[in-house]
DNA sequence: CGACACATGTAACACGTTACATGATTTG
DNA sequence: CAAATCATGTAACGTGTTACATGTGTCG
């Protein structure tokens, strides 16, 4: 749904169009979560159909405009007025994957652990270089990104401390041996 | 496609049927991510179409038995050995919205964060106490369960820790007057 | 003129959710 | 016997992705 109100949120600053929508999105998430023009046509439909907007003619431009029903509005204020539900928080591939490797034969988790933890390394450092690149000159554009960017940044540094955790949990069950930095032989499995 | 890959890694353990796959997958997920039934037999019929995995007749007590093809057991190889992709993070809702809110005139910033803080910590304390539960006898299925636990807390510590900083940083900017615990009357927008 | 950005769509497909239908077996 | 659980499906719908089709305007 996050889609949805994106776009009621964006019209009720004002009455646009679909191509805009597209561009005033990605120019608060930009490169992050881009935004396929086909979906915002579609979104667009949907909310028509259901009153939530309202497709007006033409704006001298020949754009074709859509704008915020009053049905939309209250819609647009309840979501941003109530707390986005953690009740059921989205699926996290990587923890079902972390999960049912800890809890299946045949599987090797310090592999599985040590190659995430470069991904997720990788990644983390190429956002803070992103962020710092932003938050240079914090235009009023940049602000939206710089929340995109921290919020990302804090879930991996959270998902490489949840990683390490997990390595621990599996030393501590006995399911992997400890990897010490200049361990010598030690009993293997 | 992470229910998709969870089927092919519980069926590279050993052939099973819908209801058992559904039953194998809940016991590691649990509360926090139902499986729906449905959704586990369509996407069977979709990996038998692909040749991930081969119908097989009956097991003595009439389940429908599928079990992994060669190239099911590539896939879930690849799978397990290949680095969550984090170059195209899901998209987070929370963070769209407060980069819209923070960016779109008539909307009460602070109010956004109290609200969420208040729903995100709720939470937290919910799966923290859910997860001292599990955490008393940890048999095997445990393992997986905290797993996930562990991943969620984890990942709401961090997006406390960020709405702080969002705080802050309107703060900063001067989108917002900072909120102090004993504050006096002070100049309002 | 050719490439690229602007602009609006449609179609096919994957994935996910909810609800419905149907029947066997188990348990109070 | 009634209710719950086990077990296998189907249908409708919403959301999201990718690709395709089409046409205008601008810039080198």
């Amino acid at each position: 749904m996050a889609i949805r109100h994106s776009i009621l949120a964006l019209l009720q600053d004002k009455a646009r169009y679909g191509y805009e929508l597209r561009s005033e999105f990605e120019a608060r998430t930009g490169a992050v979560w881009p935004l396929n023009i086909g979906q915002v046509y579609s979104t667009l439909d949907r909310l028509e159909r259901d009153g939530l907007v309202t497709r007006e003619g033409a704006d001298g431009e020949g754009h074709v405009i859509y704008s915020l029903s009053p049905a939309g509005r209250d819609e647009i204020g309840g979501w941003l007025s109530t707390a986005v539900g953690r009740e059921a928080p989205p699926r996290n591939e990587l923890a079902i994957k972390l999960s049912l490797a800890a809890t299946l034969p045949g599987t090797d988790l310090p592999a599985i652990i040590q190659e995430q933890r470069g991904a997720s390394l990788a990644k983390l450092q190429e956002l803070s270089q992103l962020r710092k690149d932003v938050s240079g000159a914090p235009r009023t554009a940049d602000t939206a990104r710089l929340i995109v960017l921290d919020s990302l940044v804090f879930q991996l540094e959270a998902e490489l401390r949840w990683l390490d955790l997990c390595e621990a949990r599996l030393v501590h069950t006995g399911q992997i041996a400890a990897v010490l930095p200049d361990a010598g032989p030690a009993a293997a499995g």
